[in-house]
DNA sequence: AGGACACTTTGATAGTTCTCGAATCGTCGA
DNA sequence: TCGACGATTCGAGAACTATCAAAGTGTCCT
């Protein structure tokens, strides 16, 4: 993971919503199931106290960020985190 | 340090100009000197390719978010990297 | 098929942030 | 004391971002 992407990373990381929304993924994904949890968009919504379009918006930039990765499943989504990025982000922050 | 405060770190270090200058600023101070170096603001300056007002203005945020700390001496800034934050950072990452 | 539901896209607006030029402050050396 | 230099503050313009309402996709269930 280059400096771009880095800077990428924490700029997706760097606002409420999508911090919260990141959170949120990675504590359920933690959770009962290995693989990731299913994302209520509507449940989040009501946390978050934005709209849904805005979580969409939100959503696509931790995607594109690569922090998550989303896959459809029937109506719902699914979100996962990405190991990837937690391993770049702990090994930049391991430095001397 | 909680939540809002980890915003306010990844937000500071969303930009690139923010992200190079703590960078160096790290690299500066894990090199020779243990407690911190030197920070020319016109060296900076040249290698971000910006005005020394906007290296102002960011290294004012880097203190801001509690990324890094400055100490005048004489004409020039000195600029060290706050080990709590990266502390914060690396136990934030590190969970499961 | 048709309606309900879970999102997504688009378009617009309000708010925020980046950046620079100009002026200013503080410190050092002549 | 004065000029040079490092850095900061101020003000303004450009660029970017967040948010929502409205309209659009695709999927499920009846």
């Amino acid at each position: 993971m280059d400096d771009e992407a880095l800077v990428r990373v924490f700029k997706a990381l760097g606002h409420e919503n999508r911090y919260r929304l990141f959170v949120e993924i990675w504590r359920e994904g933690s959770g009962s199931f290995a693989e990731g949890h299913v994302c209520f968009l509507n449940d989040v919504m009501e946390r978050l106290n934005v709209g849904a379009p805005t979580v969409s918006h939100h959503l696509k930039e931790l995607v594109a960020a690569g922090l998550i990765s989303t896959e459809k499943q029937g109506k719902f989504l699914t979100c996962r985190v990405n190991p990837k990025a937690l391993e770049a982000l702990r090994v930049f922050f391991a430095r001397a």
